[in-house]
DNA sequence: TTAATTCTGAATTGTTTGTTTCAGAATTGC
DNA sequence: GCAATTCTGAAACAAACAATTCAGAATTAA
């Protein structure tokens, strides 16, 4: 019978995908993946395949955190109004405290426009997003913590929007007091 | 005494822009510039310089045509508010009508974090539309069509970010009702 | 026409790219 | 321990990459 694979695939796609993030993908050459990850480009190819397979399951490894990071947000106890402003919150801070941007958006931009499967995972990554934001919206207006003449609808997207915008904000301005105030404005509106 | 340079710049920087603007700046090779420009490399290293430099023209060249756009804008006669609805639609009509996604917001991402000329020519950009936006929110405030209750500056960014990531949900989602609809909804908001 | 100067195009540079090969080390079940 | 199988690592691959070279064509002013 044969051996085992020698490397550990999750954390070996974890160090590809810290490197895809930093660089883009046509900006990681090979060497750069298999430096980081710490293994031979053959074994890289037996296993995983190649750059392009690679790519995509580090997005894929990329929304499966962002997920169970919105499942955990859910978990809780707290109010959906609450859950909403404080999740606004955290992402306010990952943008002005982060050197880098958010790998989804980066590769929406880069890879998305020619890379159907890249697109694809992008895409149900939005819309996970977009449900998570939707439904607490909508409780939060069955709560009346916001006024029923918003359309939860809207406002998801709304958010998804500006937020991706923000992103591109700080590259250009660096300016985490410019982020803080637009977020500040967005919850302001919602507010009742 | 020298014969003249047998090509046009501006046409043949104009030609590369298209080519940076739909690949990249690392999806786009030099052969591909060069075709594309008709020209030779050493032409092209002759009088423009390297990939970089020619990145940083083309650039330059996009956030120009941007600021003339602005300008004319501003030469007409309308009012402060109504130049302001006929921006928004128009940069939504972009969106939605356009293959690609602005050229300035895909640069943001994929090369101002590693350029600084590259940023602050962007930045410098993204200062102009602040500007043309802050001017057209105050004086429409002035003129009783924007609440008194808004801040200029504010409004100014938050609609640059909105913008930048309505690029995004478009190439995620495609659906321009999205776009027109949060479109509609930042106008309604503003107007008083 | 001429001499000075500059631009052009084909060929080529060395490097880096993504990918493959293959011999041998490593691990398995029996 | 052994045979079967599989993984590993160094080396090599052709192709593509950005960039350079240089001889000769083209243009200029006198």
């Amino acid at each position: 019978m044969a051996r085992n694979i020698a490397f550990n695939e999750e954390e070996a796609i974890q160090k590809a995908m810290d490197v895809f993030w930093e660089k883009g993908y046509k900006g990681t050459s090979l060497r750069d993946l298999t430096d980081a990850m710490k293994i031979n480009s053959s074994s890289l190819y037996n296993t995983i395949g190649d750059k392009q397979e690679l790519f995509v399951k580090c997005v894929k490894h990329y929304t499966e955190i962002r997920k169970r990071d919105l499942d955990k947000r859910l978990a809780g106890t707290d109010s959906p109004f609450s859950i909403l402003v404080k999740y606004i919150d955290d992402a306010v801070n990952v943008i002005i405290s982060g050197e880098n941007s958010c790998m989804a958006v980066k590769a929406a931009f880069e890879v998305a426009t020619n890379d159907k499967r890249v697109k694809d995972i992008l895409k149900e990554d939005s819309d996970y997003a977009y449900r998570f934001l939707h439904q607490l919206i909508k409780k939060a207006i069955e709560n009346g913590e916001i006024s029923d003449e918003e359309d939860p609808e809207l406002l998801a997207d709304y958010f998804i929007s500006v937020w991706a915008g923000w992103y591109e904000s700080y590259i250009l301005h660096k300016d985490p007091i410019k982020i803080k105030k637009m977020a500040r404005y967005f919850i302001r509106q919602i507010s009742k």
